[in-house]
DNA sequence: TTGTTTCATTGCAATATTACGATTAATATC
DNA sequence: GATATTAATCGTAATATTGCAATGAAACAA
């Protein structure tokens, strides 16, 4: 086993799924953190900043593209990247959708 | 390896991380969605509901029940599941700080 | 007491994730 | 061309997660 079963579960909550998988390892939340801090593209010193081996920033950028929150731009020998603001927002939209649901308080709890 | 490298990273980022893996997974969002729908507390049809084996409900349940976001109320032979409201409204802000940032346009990208 | 119901726990198999060394690909510089 | 730089990819080891059958534990019903 070890394998979702996606096929029960409807497209929305797939979804919020994938988002929050995205976003539940530390390095990737450093990663957004740090995209969104210098407020611009930032050149290839995420393995510095983040302090993991090349490699494995790599891989993690990676996710953060397939999932589109992220963008790289070619510069020469390096790449840029920055938020997808566009994608951002949309994501961030079906999360708060999710997060920000309001309960008037049940008899037992 | 497989281990995540939790001290290279601030405690915020790994209180996001965790938070951001509890929901990363459909069962436990159906879960919490179904919570939120009844509005009050749910005793046992969640195996039902869902639709994964009784044993696999449990155990989201407790990695629900260890980050705090629900209570479980024991009522005879059964038990009684509901939003832990005070957390989740402390969850909530730590998550949309994270997710409400904002970026002016970069210059590159 | 004997069964019944309900849920937690245990144990295990299958798959996923994390991390990194080694390598490759692409571009720049000499 | 030869070399250096940067980042992606490959391969692999270690750990984590998912799912469920089997079992336990606790409360109720007869």
């Amino acid at each position: 086993m070890g394998l979702t079963k996606t096929d029960m579960f409807t497209d929305q909550q797939n979804d919020i799924a994938l988002i929050a998988k995205v976003f539940g390892h530390p390095a990737r939340v450093a990663i957004l953190q740090h995209l969104f801090k210098t407020n611009a593209c930032v050149c290839g010193d995420l393995v510095t900043e983040i302090g993991l081996a090349q490699p494995t920033i790599s891989q993690h950028l990676k996710e953060l593209k397939n999932l589109g929150l992220i963008k790289g731009n070619v510069e020469g020998t390096s790449v840029c990247y920055c938020i997808d603001t566009d994608n951002w927002a949309k994501m961030k939209n079906i999360m708060f959708q999710f997060l920000d649901q309001d309960i008037t308080k049940g008899t037992c709890c």
